[in-house]
DNA sequence: CGTGCCAGGTGCCAT
DNA sequence: ATGGCACTTGGCACG
């Protein structure tokens, strides 16, 4: 039943239940419940879900989530800041999670709970993750040569009416270059949103170079990407893992 | 320990733990685990995370996730699928979750389980929801004068170039009309998608009237709607809990 | 099975 | 706070 870390009841009483349940809330607890409960919903949308065995976690920082035996995604929850209480009412246990603005509303009847634990979770680190999209610009800036040799990268994330521009740029001639990165499989989409600035700049001036930087492309995109004579450049996202993701184009200006 | 729908251990020796955890796995039950862990992945990108207490769920569908003490999102996960599976490597306990197309490997190492636990979840219904998109289109397809009396619809997710028009018909004068559904605020992105509709459409004849429907908007699309000579119908998406998803025109036509 | 697109998206960072 | 956008987006419906 006590282990310090964690504190866990099997096949509680609703007053017990509740207890814990509450217990674990006000000491910041990371709290998990294995019930057969229902859930209603009321906010952005609305839902419903009837009875069923599921996992309950409620976190310290005020997350709330109705996890089912399937998918990544919690079936109905709360996200940070929500506030959460259980009470008793009419014999039976609830969990009510309340945000405001938009306010929202969730609350869970337990009919019958099968496990109730809290854990009081030290946890310092942060996830360390490589491969975005934000990485291959990094990469781009730091070594231009990448896209070809002679590119010089003038502006990062450059607003123009349709969107932004992932990296602005110029070729060895001085022809402005536009760079779209995706970190994965480019499809049609990634074609159109780079036509449309080129499109964008080729208003203003002639011989302005689009450029898709991606690690493949599908064939659909490829063939757009042809007759709108713009151009490919198979690159790989970078896969070290940094927590630093300062890099600016000061550094080579 | 015992209760027929749940196991429970508390402080499991690393061989208990990888007992009942592969027990869970095996009976295809709800693997809930509360642990001292780091964990590594290797996919379509890569990321490390150090060492801290979490939340570990594996559900019998496939799915892999680590919780920590904050976000709704998991931390680390696999999807519906993977394939996991406990073993014992140099003393340590590990859980390793692969996945086929893409190929993804997320590998769990377990410092100190402090509870380990799995759940024989029955859980046969799934959520009822109302307020998507959808909705408001078989809505406005039922009701057609919400739009304005006398409009008539012509076709759903009608296929152009740039897209899908949510809802094309006509008003009272014959004139078409292009709708963009929104079911919560709609920003300068939905003014711009459904220009390029009606942009589209203007090609070929004049007189097409393009309708944002949403039941707010934000200042700047409100103010650019109007400079493109689009209109605004504050509609919200119907509320009605419904399962059956099935509207068509056919009903109409 | 790939492709496209919505989501109570969530999360992050800019203004 | 608001807006704009990437995400190991996830999930679904459709060709």
């Amino acid at each position: 039943m006590n282990c310090m870390k964690c504190k866990v009841s099997e096949n509680p009483s609703i007053k017990e239940a509740y207890r814990l349940i509450e217990d674990g809330i006000r000491k910041r607890a990371l709290v998990v419940i294995l019930a057969c409960c229902s859930a209603s919903y009321e906010g952005r949308a609305r839902s419903r879900l009837d009875a069923g065995e599921r996992l309950i976690v409620i976190k310290p920082d005020g997350t709330f989530m109705v996890h089912q035996d399937r998918k990544v995604d919690p079936v109905n929850w709360q996200p940070p800041k929500s506030r959460s209480r259980a009470y008793i009412k009419r014999g039976s246990l609830y969990l009510e999670s309340i945000r405001r603005d938009p306010e929202e509303r969730l609350e869970v009847e337990i009919h019958e709970a099968h496990l109730v634990s809290y854990y009081l979770a030290r946890d310092v680190h942060d996830l360390m993750v490589a491969g975005h999209e934000n990485d291959m610009g990094d990469m781009i800036i730091m070594h231009p040569h990448l896209i070809e040799k002679g590119f010089r990268p003038v502006a990062r994330e450059y607003a123009v009416t349709s969107g932004f521009i992932d990296i602005l740029g110029k070729d060895e001639n001085g022809s402005l270059m536009i760079i779209e990165l995706k970190s994965r499989k480019a499809g049609v989409s990634a074609v159109k949103q780079l036509k449309r600035y080129v499109d964008e700049f080729r208003e203003d001036r002639v011989g302005v170079r689009g450029v898709l930087v991606a690690p493949s492309i599908t064939h659909d995109a490829m063939e757009m990407l042809e007759e709108e004579g713009l151009e490919f450049r198979e690159i790989e996202p970078p896969r070290e893992l940094r927590s630093n993701r300062g890099v600016t184009l000061d550094n080579f200006l």
